[in-house]
RNA sequence: GGGCCUGUAGCUCAGGUGGUUAGAGCGCGGUCCUGAUAAGACCGAGGUCGUUGGUUCGAGUCCAUCCAGGCCCA
């Protein structure tokens, strides 16, 4: 039978106990194990790194997967959820080069990238440890005892395989990338370092250079007689040189003016409105143009490469893949720089022409792609300037005031001043970055963009407005996948290159890597595919008649791209789990993460499986918001504002921390997290359900109750049962529907009504009828009632609540019924039952609730409490629904007589008009429809559709009634404080004036029968266990107990 | 600078398609109740629904602007 549960509860115990019940019956494993024909349920797990301590908000995504999951595994289906780690990336050679000691990869590669390579291994699972152990104590069930880990030769093979498909469909190419560098680590940085280094206030010239037409647009009219320059405004004087286009503002006006320069006339070609700001002399405005006018004129280079000995190079359009166009650099030996129109020119400041280098700004090299433009690089990577240039070998900084005097000189130099702004600096070395235009490794995502947006419009988001918004924008403005990294610790990019012709191979395998290698074959068995090993490995050049040894390019790729290739690398797919789409481990069910990974892990996951398969790999996600400290800021560990979920869970365990997450607000909110909120949560919800929990063991074990001896067919006839059972299968109806719809937060706050309703109402009014010592039928429907409440609270909470739900099942349902799952998780989930649910009496019941909330209203303003009885009260509102509650409310507020007011007439009309006239009178004329007013002996309280009108006299005999409850009360006091049993019998003694003596007589059988008191006996007691003087009432009264 | 999101009581949150008095829980002050409860009931204080405009007979709700915060990207 059900094991008597104590009210208080250590849920950090609970927890323990639970979970070792899991670990022995190997709960988890079973899940899946035990229904091989199941539907799929395929969850993919978002790798996380282990070399930090994970907090709090890790907790929130895993377990945001698990409920889902075992939400999905109760409804029948089987879960797969593998576990990950993410191994790779930027981040981590950082931690090690911090603990090195190392600035630059010159430093590392003096290091040894073979030990460099070493210590990033090791450092990546650091903190496995921690991780298991908290995954395990929050309750996420996800198999990590066989994970996938980005590190391992099949992971990596497959990660190869994947590039060697897109590489022989086109869609693999090497090209130019702006990006942050910095010249004397010789390294780019990753926008998380750029941000690192900002600084204010940076001074840097800005000057105002002068480039003379030559050839105008045909729009344009200029007089030859006079020189005629457009003005361009730029704080990078060093980046000149590399000038091959002016752009403009098609849609803005730009003025032609005339002015005097050193006693010479000339005519500039600037923004209309920035004339004011930018010209000081006085001048005469010749003509005005549109931006569009201007595009297409020529104009004389400052510096013209060819005479400088640099290459000039052009981006040239050509058919791609797919009909798409692609775009190439080629070699030339014509320029001929010009005008073009640009969408980012901007009139704050500048001259709203701006200077465009495409081997520098990544908008330069952009526009020089779209344009068409040629591309002029006198920067080497150490940011020296090359070629003949008065001011070669030189720094790019140190130089500009090279490049100032020699324009100025040749009177190309409007204005020079200086220009204060934000500039970034490398955070290693504090050297001023240079974009700088690289050759880097692209996938051509662009090729299936439509393919991506379409995709997309067939994922389910919650929330939804993140599928057209933040993704379906980022996707909308789709650009290739810059998948290089001119780094150590990572998936090596698997392109080998012949030095003698250039010719290069795509390598998709080892085993392919076996057939063009020649010779070595054993030790490629055992190779290690990370840097340096693979870095050694040589093949013959497969060009016929070449004979060159190729050697694998440098460069690692972005980590993303691992972690974008776990559908297929998980299962070290094609060369093992080939089946992985026609089983439904491809694609995946459910995922969930942060919204920080819109461009992170949910683009490469979304466009790797969109380029190799044609569809999405996920069909649902959960993009969860931020979760910020208690401030409202982002919890990170260099703020040091990160929670340990030790702490919370250690105190208020694993149950109180998820229901928190999950109903604290909407997934995709940011929340801020809050322990005291916790705590309320474990209050207000998990412990007011345990002590129903407790509420219902006790009095089940004391009367010995048995699910069996409810009939199979018992239906309940009790109001207060046929209520809370039709609200349960309201709540089974609601919650089923929230979870399928990946809304466990309206589930949880569903429930927590529900619970509120079940402790507060139905346990509160329905606590006599437990307490009846005869086993009549409407004790055991109360008993069946409650059970099943339970039962099937736990089942809809366990999910939500894993640990607590599990408690409650085990000891409700597997103690009866040997053929139950040993588990809740096991279980199948509730399912309502229509015939039970009855909505006009939960009306009425909600009734009820409304007219004893307004009638002890009427009795605190009255002063009359609850404990003494009171004749009548009269009613108007819903007839039917009173007549139908009545017995409720008389119980509840005390009261003998309920008199429904049938009509709006008569009395009701009267007092209501009463109410409304004094409420008027004390409230400056207004009146909402509520009140609360004495008219005559009666207590008026007003509210919209109802009226109760309470009596408030005390008879001689309700006073008697009332002083008998009284004593009732301080006697179970006592008792409560002695710690009896709830079934010991006792005997009473009492000493008081002729009023208690009275009463103790009149009401002897009430008072001994609500105190399990054999005899009530005036005067003292010597071996008292309980003994109490109190004033009650005006009269000193001394009541001892003891048990017999 | 661009994109997306958020702004309702001291705190955490509700407030379909615009419609009479903007709600809940916690916290606070008071009163009461208690054979489950770290609980519950009643009363009270506390909100110009971020700002300013607009649409409308009517705006917390729709539109625009601005302000503040957050994330992602420049």
């Amino acid at each position: 039978m059900f094991t008597p549960v104590p009210s208080r509860v250590s849920m950090p115990e609970l927890d323990a106990r639970i979970l070792q019940y899991w670990k022995d019956n190997d709960v988890f494993r079973r899940s899946e194990s035990e229904r091989p024909d199941a539907p799929l349920f395929m969850l993919y797990e978002g790798p996380p790194t282990a070399n930090g301590s994970p907090g709090i908000h890790h907790v929130l995504a895993r377990v945001f997967k698990d409920v889902i999951c075992r939400y999905r595994t109760m409804k029948g289906y089987r879960c797969l959820r593998k576990g990950g780690w993410d191994t790779h990336g930027l981040p981590v050679e950082l931690e090690i080069e911090k603990e090195l000691g190392l600035s630059s990869k010159r430093e590392i590669e003096e290091y040894g990238i073979e030990k460099f390579n070493q210590k990033c291994r090791e450092s990546v699972f650091r903190y496995v440890k921690e991780w298991e152990v908290m995954t395990d104590r929050i309750g996420f069930w996800v198999d990590m005892d066989d994970p996938y880990v980005t590190l391992h030769n099949d992971f990596i093979e497959t990660g190869w395989w994947i590039l060697k498909k897109l590489w022989d469909d086109g869609l693999l190419y090497e090209g130019l990338r702006g990006t942050p560098h910095c010249p004397r680590c010789e390294t780019s940085l990753s926008s998380h370092e750029v941000a690192l280094g900002y600084q204010e206030n940076t001074p840097d010239p800005s000057v105002f250079v002068k480039f003379r037409i030559t050839e105008p647009a045909a729009t344009l009219t200029i007089d030859g007689s006079v020189p005629t320059y457009f003005l361009a405004w730029t704080t990078t004087p060093w980046t000149l040189p590399g000038n091959t286009a002016l752009a403009v503002d098609a849609n803005a006006q730009y003025s032609l003016v005339e002015l005097e320069d050193d006693g010479n006339t000339e005519r500039l070609i600037l923004a209309s409105e920035l004339l004011e700001t930018n010209v000081e002399q006085p001048y005469n405005i010749v003509a005005t143009f549109s931006g569009a006018d201007l595009v297409d004129s020529g104009y004389e280079p400052l510096y013209h490469p060819g005479v400088y000995g640099t290459d000039i190079r052009r981006f040239e359009h050509k058919a791609g893949p797919g009909g798409s166009q692609i775009t190439e650099l080629v070699s030339t030996s014509d320029f001929a720089p010009r005008v073009v129109a640009g969408d980012f020119v901007s009139m704050e400041d500048g001259t709203g022409i701006v200077h465009i280098a495409p081997a520098f700004g990544d908008e330069d090299l952009g526009l020089g792609r779209d344009k068409e433009l040629a591309f002029v690089q006198p920067v080497n990577l150490t940011g020296l300037i090359t070629g003949n240039y008065s001011f070669a070998g030189k720094f790019v900084k140190d130089a500009d005031e090279d490049i100032m005097k020699d324009l100025s000189e040749r009177g190309l130099l409007h204005r020079r001043d200086i220009y204060r702004h934000t500039y970034p600096f490398c955070w290693r070395c504090d050297t001023p970055l240079l974009y700088y235009a690289k050759s880097s490794w692209y996938i051509r995502t662009t090729a299936q963009k439509d393919r991506l947006v379409e995709g997309n419009s067939s994922i389910n988001w919650y929330p939804d407005y993140i599928r057209e918004g933040r993704f379906g924008e980022w996707l909308r403005n789709n650009v290739d996948w810059a998948i290089s990294r001119e780094r150590y610790w990572g998936t090596p990019i698997p392109i080998w290159q012949c030095p003698v012709c250039s010719n290069r191979v795509c390598v998709g395998g080892v085993a392919e890597l076996k057939d063009l290698a020649n010779g070595s074959v054993a030790e490629l068995d055992e190779l290690d595919l990370h840097r340096p090993y693979v870095d050694d490995v040589v093949l013959s050049c497969t060009k016929s008649g070449c004979g060159g040894q190729m050697r694998r390019i440098p460069e690692v790729m972005d980590a993303w791209f691992d972690s974008g290739a776990m559908p297929f690398a998980q299962w070290h797919y094609p060369f093992d789990n080939s089946e992985i789409e026609a089983d439904g481990r491809f694609p995946a069910d459910y995922i969930c993460e942060a919204v920080d990974q819109t461009r992170g892990w949910f683009y490469s996951l979304h466009a790797l499986a969109t380029l190799l398969k044609g569809e999405p790999s996920y069909k649902n996600v959960i993009c969860l918001g931020l979760i910020l400290d208690s401030r409202g800021h982002k919890m990170s560990k260099h703020v040091g504002n990160v929670v340990q979920p030790d702490t919370i869970l250690d105190v208020q365990g694993a149950d109180a921390l998820r229901w928190y997450l999950f109903t604290a607000s909407h997934p995709g909110e940011p929340r801020r997290f809050s322990d005291k909120l916790v705590n309320e949560t474990l209050r207000r919800v998990l412990l007011t359900l345990w002590n129903v929990y407790s509420f219902f063991t006790n009095y089940a074990s004391i009367d010995q109750f048995h699910p069996d001896q409810v009939p199979a067919d018992w239906k309940p006839e009790n109001e207060l049962d046929r209520w809370i059972l039709s609200e349960l299968n309201v709540l089974v109806e609601q919650v089923d529907g929230y979870m399928d719809s990946y809304n466990p937060t309206d589930s949880g706050r569903r429930l927590q009504e529900f619970i509120d309703q079940l402790s507060n109402w139905y346990v509160r009014r329905s606590r006599r009828r437990f307490w009846k010592s005869e086993n009549d039928t409407d004790k055991l429907s109360a008993y069946a009632t409650l059970y099943r409440c339970l039962v099937t609270v736990s089942k809809l909470m366990a999910p939500l609540a894993p640990f607590m739900a599990e408690e409650i099942y085990r000891n409700l349902v597997c103690v009866v019924d040997s053929a139950a799952p040993d588990s809740v998780h096991l279980a199948s989930y509730p399912e309502p039952d229509a015939t039970l649910i009855d909505r006009d009496l939960m009306e009425a019941t909600r009734l009820a609730m409304q007219v004893s909330s307004m009638g002890r209203a009427a009795r605190s303003r009255a002063g009359v409490k609850v404990r003494q009885p009171l004749a009548e009260v009269r009613v108007w509102g819903h007839a039917g629904h009173l007549r139908q509650v009545q017995g409720q409310i008389l119980e509840e507020l005390n009261i003998k007589q309920l008199t429904v007011l049938d009509k709006f007439e008569g009395e009701a009309q009267a007092y209501f008009d009463t109410v409304r006239d004094a409420t008027q009178a004390s409230n400056k004329g207004e009146f909402d429809g509520r009140g609360l007013q004495q008219v005559d002996d009666y207590w008026v309280s007003v509210e919209p559709g109802c009226l109760v009108a309470l009596d408030t006299r005390v008879s001689p005999d309700l006073a008697d009634e009332g002083l008998a409850r009284e004593i009732a009360h301080r006697i179970q006091g006592l008792r409560r404080t002695a710690q009896f049993d709830l079934t010991d019998r006792i005997v009473t003694y009492y000493q008081g004036p002729d009023d208690v003596a009275r009463v103790m007589a009149t009401h002897a059988d009430y008072i001994s029968q609500e105190t399990l008191s054999e005899e009530l006996v005036a005067g003292s007691l010597g071996d008292a266990e309980g003994s109490e003087t109190q004033q009650f009432e005006g009269m000193e009264v001394t009541l001892a107990v003891k048990r017999v």
